[in-house]
DNA sequence: GCTTGCCTCGAGTCTTGA
DNA sequence: TCAAGACTCGAGGCAAGC
């Protein structure tokens, strides 16, 4: 909520399809933001009032200061030093014009072009492409909940458990060279299963279509669970993405998550369908198959086949957003909106076994609807159940379910209303 | 040579106060 | 209305350990 008026116009402003973009009229960047752009005045072309850091040290290449220096030739070996051997960027991406000092480097950066988000937290569903950063977001923003969580004694769930598959093949091979990334192979749809419908919420692997910010950005705005997972929420579902990231070297091709987007609300585009029905090239999708409707179905003891795939990551890989489907659209917005496909109610698809699965299994679920969805309910008094409950609970969902969390996605505080 | 994880920087967003 | 600070994430560099 914002406790002005003020501070919600300004940051409306920041998701209006109009709004201005400010232009380096010096390095020709541009920022969606006019503090962005004033900051990337202040740091690459404000001239040094002063023997600073930013000042005195003048690149030799003519950038104004040391940071522009930083910025303007990150991609350039640094300048040979007196007797030391010339480091050289010999290994090249493939897919884009980069180069990098060590092999690993480049596959590393592979992850930029397929998209690929296999680290999946299990406290929030985001998703992240490396698994340092799965870490550093979970010790900057979960690092609280698992202290709280701590005594209680279920560290499973809360273990950054990849919910890595192998790795594509073909990292830097696949699609033509230097061309973005949008032809990918078809397991790299495959990483959770597609369940018939899905949306690009809670970390599915529509995901690994999106290419960087915007895969972030959709991934926060999808699980309805923003690293700032004390700040409202709806703000960021309720945005414009494909505006707010429409420059810049990550930005989307819009239209290919538009048409995504309608496909999604039109039905499962047959690639999706085929992903989920036939392909099962990994053993986590072939389990969570044969758990949601295959010969296995109704074993629970599926679910715990493999263990990279934690009942919270199944909760959370599976979540969707059911304001489309069910026709629910807080705030009175349109059927489809692209600002609003990424809403706050979420929905998991558990298996039919889960709702074998006794109270005291260690994979949980939330509670299930009828059909076997698994909802992530609106604001329900949330009585513990005794020491450790919380944890009785996938984290993700279980901080959704938290009614009086700051947190709280804004259609459950809309219900709450 | 590979994997892992830390460090750092740039950028976007949010919040708060003047 | 504007500015500043804080926060987070993406990404590259690099060291340590195997």
């Amino acid at each position: 909520m914002f406790q002005q008026k003020e501070h919600l116009k300004s940051h409306l402003q920041a998701h209006h399809a109009n709004r201005q973009v400010f232009h380096c009229q010096e390095c020709g960047k541009q920022y969606s933001t006019q503090l962005g752009y004033r900051r990337h005045l202040l740091a690459a072309h404000t001239p040094a009032p002063s023997a600073t850091l930013s000042g005195e040290l003048r690149c030799q290449e003519g950038a104004p200061t040391l940071l522009e220096q930083i910025g303007s030739h990150g991609d350039r070996p640094p300048p040979p030093t007196e007797g030391a051997a010339v480091r050289e960027r010999k290994y090249s991406c493939e897919r884009c014009d980069r180069r990098f000092y060590t092999r690993k480097d480049v596959r590393r950066h592979a992850v930029v072009h397929t998209g690929r988000r296999d680290f999946l937290c299990p406290r929030c569903a985001q998703r992240f492409g490396r698994r340092d950063h799965l870490t550093r977001h979970l010790k900057k923003s979960h690092a609280q909940e698992a202290a709280l969580a701590a005594p209680a004694a279920t560290p499973a769930p809360a273990a950054p458990g990849p919910v890595k598959e192998e790795l594509s093949p073909v990292p830097c091979s696949m699609g033509t060279s230097k061309e973005p990334a949008e032809n990918f192979p078809m397991d790299m749809y495959g990483g959770y299963p597609l369940q018939g419908m899905s949306s690009p919420g809670m970390g599915h692997h529509h995901q690994s279509l999106m290419q960087g910010s915007l895969s972030t950005a959709m991934g926060r705005q999808m699980t309805g669970q923003s690293p700032h997972h004390h700040l409202p929420q709806t703000q960021q579902q309720q945005q414009p993405y494909m505006t707010r990231y429409q420059h810049g070297s990550t930005s989307y091709p819009r239209t290919d998550m538009e048409s995504f987007l309608m496909d999604l609300q039109s039905g499962l585009p047959p690639h999706m369908t085929a992903a989920s029905s036939s392909t099962s090239s990994s053993p986590q999708r072939e389990v969570l198959s044969e758990a949601q409707g295959g010969p296995g179905a109704g074993d629970p003891q599926l679910l715990s086949r493999s263990p990279a795939l934690s009942s919270a990551e199944l909760s959370c890989a599976a979540n969707m957003d059911l304001g489309p489907l069910l026709g629910f659209l807080p705030f009175g917005l349109p059927p489809y909106s692209a600002h609003m496909s990424m809403g706050g109610l979420v929905m998991g698809y558990p298996s039919t076994s889960t709702s074998t699965v006794p109270p005291s299994s260690s994979s949980p679920l939330p509670s299930q609807g009828p059909g076997g969805l698994t909802f992530l309910q609106p604001p329900q008094p949330h009585a513990p159940q005794g020491p450790g409950a919380h944890n009785q609970l996938p984290q993700g969902f279980s901080h959704l379910g938290m009614s009086t969390s700051p947190s709280l996605p804004r259609y459950y505080q809309a219900f709450q209303q």
